[in-house]
DNA sequence: AATAAATACGCAAACGTTTGTTTATTAATT
DNA sequence: AATTAATAAACAAACGTTTGCGTATTTATT
């Protein structure tokens, strides 16, 4: 029936008031008399008044509305981290709207450039593994929307950052294979291009050093996208070797999974022949037997530090802060799959 | 710098031709000759111009944005659907914002009223588990805002819907259960407020039935969000049985994984003790060691189908259409918890 | 050479709010 | 009783586009 919405001018008109009278009593604004403003709520009520956003975001310049721009949804870590950024930016009165990259660098850009157009609030981000240059976001700085940059972040680029110590969570992992007493370990790396699995890659070889074992770049497998193709193909490539390794790092959780099933197909045990670190926590690696040591790297609490630190960017009235870093904790989580259980 | 950006108007104003010329000139419309346009669009492109999209969507009255609420983002089905929503979303020009509802009633209410406020061009749903009334849903229908209800949806409402036979997919779990030698299959239901739980109840039951096999009320255990925790507490009380079942068929594969863990770590074995089957399909139904039988439920292409159904009411101009139900193709996939390998 | 048609652009209203400034009315102050 | 202050509501501009219609100029038609 009611083929088109009453408006705030539609309820002017009945109530015999002006438009601006209606707005302010629908926001409860002080000048607006007890009496009318509760006969103006009330037919708003009745006549199932629903107020048009899009064009109070037109004229406040403000649209309450946050992007977030990650590689893959459906991976676990990302997920979380969405569901942390959702959580927090939901509680403070804001939306959000998703768009994944699939770790292209065109994908990225034309995101920002959605995001841009649609004058989001904000923006929060995980950088694509193809992503080098940072020019578009660094547009967001001239158009006053501020940016927080999460896990994977780039140093081209002075904006806000959470992120982990990727660097000690790969020593601490590392450090304890060898503790353990692995002698010769293996590195599963992720795409260099990233700030993390560089980092990853440092505290690997910083570990072995640190623990006086040497650093072989034949026991180092340079990945992309960490899937779980890789992961077998590099175990395949690990166990054929005349001299096997006793412990493999591996850059995430999937290739870690993939070792493990991989060596076990081949009546490799798992940590005797060769015990194998992930990193991420996610849900597999506790299914998996023998269950895999990992990285805790607190996705959810990632996403959830990330919009507050956005909102609070947002919301700050005196700009004296030009940007932030902060660093989350991250534990080791140790299982079977260093540690044989007797 | 440019503090504030320039907009058609200040671009009209320094080119010296009126505003409808520059907005023409940058559709590429056609009363806009060759010369003007490409000076606009030179321009426009130095001075960095973005367009407003905020002010086109109030103008237009089109956003070109999806909602997509769903129960929690980091549950692999719905990351899934969200994934293969956003691909074929993005694919036509529409962009996605996610809400989750944590299965509270309440959430899923104010989502839909964000959504309306905000002037989604269309909504894709998931009903919450404590949904049973669905008028927030019906408001979309006065207001010509198109709805997809997918996975879970509701027989109280006339929309559009895209879903699997989960009547069929527990029958054929069930019936193969049976086919592989149980007597005595018992059941961890979800919320039967949910139209996809009491539909794989059903299926179960018929199964049964099918094959000669009574339906005892006993060994259907009553699951609400089927956590972790659920699962393990079932699969106790039905361990601790005095006539213990020989299978079980699981709502979904986070409580089928939990009884096979639990199984395990009290010494039975799986399949020969008892045999498992889940739902879904979930990355660790083929880490678990039995490894999962389980129901493919193809999430990624319920998104996928869920958009393009959408994309098609958004866009039909002539709506002889009411409404449309979608069912997607689902298949048993037979793993080592249910046929004993030798 | 007069008329019709095509081309290229401008005018101005509209989308539905928000908000600074006025105005009218009533109450409080000297 | 005159002035000031407080209260309540209206006016009107603005946010940045899009689009129907009108107009001036050029080209094609009889």
């Amino acid at each position: 029936m009611g083929n088109t919405r009453i408006t705030m001018t539609g309820l002017a008109k009945i109530l015999g008031v002006s438009t601006s009278t209606v707005s302010r009593a629908l926001k409860d604004h002080h000048s607006i008399g007890e009496e009318t403003r509760e006969k103006i709520k009330k037919t708003a009520l009745k006549l199932g008044y629903i107020p048009n956003s899009v064009a109070s975001n037109l004229r406040r310049r403000k649209t309450n509305h946050i992007g977030v721009i990650v590689p893959r949804i459906d991976r676990y870590f990302h997920s979380s981290s969405i569901s942390g950024i959702e959580e927090v930016a939901n509680e403070a009165g804001y939306y959000v709207s998703i768009f994944q990259t699939k770790d292209s660098y065109i994908k990225e850009v034309e995101s920002v450039g959605i995001l841009m157009s649609n004058k989001a609030d904000g923006i929060i981000a995980c950088l694509a593994l193809e992503t080098s240059d940072v020019q578009h976001y660094k547009q967001l700085t001239n158009t006053q929307i501020p940016l927080v940059l999460f896990d994977r972040v780039s140093n081209d680029l002075e904006s806000n950052k959470v992120l982990i110590n990727d660097y000690d969570a790969a020593f601490k992992a590392c450090d304890h294979l060898a503790k353990t007493g692995c002698k010769k370990v293996a590195h599963i790396a992720g795409n260099l291009n990233s700030s993390i699995f560089k980092a990853r890659l440092e505290g690997y070889k910083a570990a072995l050093t640190k623990n006086n074992l040497t650093i072989d770049e034949d026991l180092i497998f340079y990945g992309n996208i960490l899937s779980e193709e890789e992961g077998r193909l590099f175990a395949n490539e690990l166990l054929d070797m005349d001299t096997r390794p006793d412990g493999i790092f591996c850059a995430n959780d999937i290739t870690a999974v993939s070792v493990i099933q991989t060596a076990r197909e081949r009546k490799f045990s798992v940590p005797q022949d060769i015990a194998v670190v992930g990193f991420s926590n996610t849900p597999v690696s506790k299914i998996i037997q023998p269950s895999l040591t990992t990285i805790e790297d607190h996705a959810f609490e990632m996403g959830q530090a990330s919009a507050r630190l956005l909102i609070k960017q947002i919301e700050d009235k005196d700009q004296n802060i030009v940007s932030e870093t902060i660093i989350i904790r991250n534990e080791l989580i140790i299982r079977e799959s260093t540690v044989s259980l007797e």
